[in-house]
DNA sequence: ATGATATTGATAATCGTTATCAAAATATTG
DNA sequence: CAATATTTTGATAACGATTATCAATATCAT
């Protein structure tokens, strides 16, 4: 009996016809256990450092890949380089970012999102009607100073 | 009598102790006229249009700087390059962006400007005290499916 | 003018990402 | 199972945006 426990987002390589591979399985798992932004370049070495021998061009293949599917987040923080971050849906995680402008550091928030929603509810229904656009999700980015870097400041 | 007529934007470079040169004075007037997003290179090429001759290094090298002098908003639609619009102050022009995932079309909003402002700045002050984070600046940006890209959707 | 400083242009280098394409893995069919 | 079709992968070349280098030029302060 092998009664395998199905993760969430198994289901959705059926919905996509996709495979799941030991790689894409993998890159799923390492999502899960660090909790963090992840570029390209360090899902790539987090594998290796599993044992996984896969190529660099397949991490980015399949990043793609999952960020399509909605499995993860992609995001932008500026640095020249693209992060992602799984999309958590129980618990529910959905929160925005504080980008420090100077060090780069970046801090994960889910203050107020109640009233997020409502203030993004009402946007949205006047965006989409005013300009006929679909909108399928947002991302809210604060720029600024973080704690260390303002007290470094000395110039 | 020189009398001239002072631009909004030149008393920043004096704050910021940087000459005003032919370069910049340009660029500057091409994001007061072409009220665009541009790319580095789009830029680059309305200046050679105007007969400026300049290199593109030093294009990238003032975009960078006029971004930190407040001068310009670098924003960043997921294309794989940065682009660039005018800081307008009057009339003030704070705006948003749709993105559409599809054909990469970006629309400037500013609808309900009001209650975002009220909602961010309880956000902002939220954020402030816990994170220890000094907020300068934010972009909000929704993603979806422009109109025409609706339209044609079939797959 | 003289010397110090800031800015520029040409071009090489960097670096994240994508394209190519044959090999390997997996699914489907008979 | 065997034969065939399809998907996925890895190695590596190519690409494109941006940055670094550095000598030449322009501008500033004395
Ligand atoms: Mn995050
Ligand atoms: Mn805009
Ligand atoms: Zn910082
Ligand atoms: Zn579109």
């Amino acid at each position: 009996m092998k009664n395998k426990v199905e993760k969430e987002w198994e289901k959705e390589f059926d919905y996509f016809n996709k495979r799941i591979t030991p790689c894409r399985r993998a890159i799923m798992e390492i999502f899960e256990e660090e909790e963090r932004h992840l570029s390209a370049e360090e899902v790539y070495m987090l594998l290796r450092e599993r044992g996984e021998k896969v190529g660099i061009a397949t991490v980015y293949r399949n990043l793609d890949l999952l960020s399509q599917m909605g499995l993860l987040h992609r995001v932008n923080f500026g640095d020249g380089r693209e992060h992602y971050e799984m999309t958590r849906v129980s618990p529910p995680q959905h929160h925005h970012h504080l980008v420090c402008t100077r060090c780069g550091k970046v801090i994960d928030y889910s203050e107020l999102v109640r009233e997020e929603h409502e203030f993004l509810d009402r946007l949205e229904r006047e965006l989409s009607s005013k300009y006929d656009f679909l909108i399928q999700s947002h991302q809210i980015y604060f720029y600024g100073l973080c704690e260390s870097c303002r007290s470094n400041f000395e110039s």
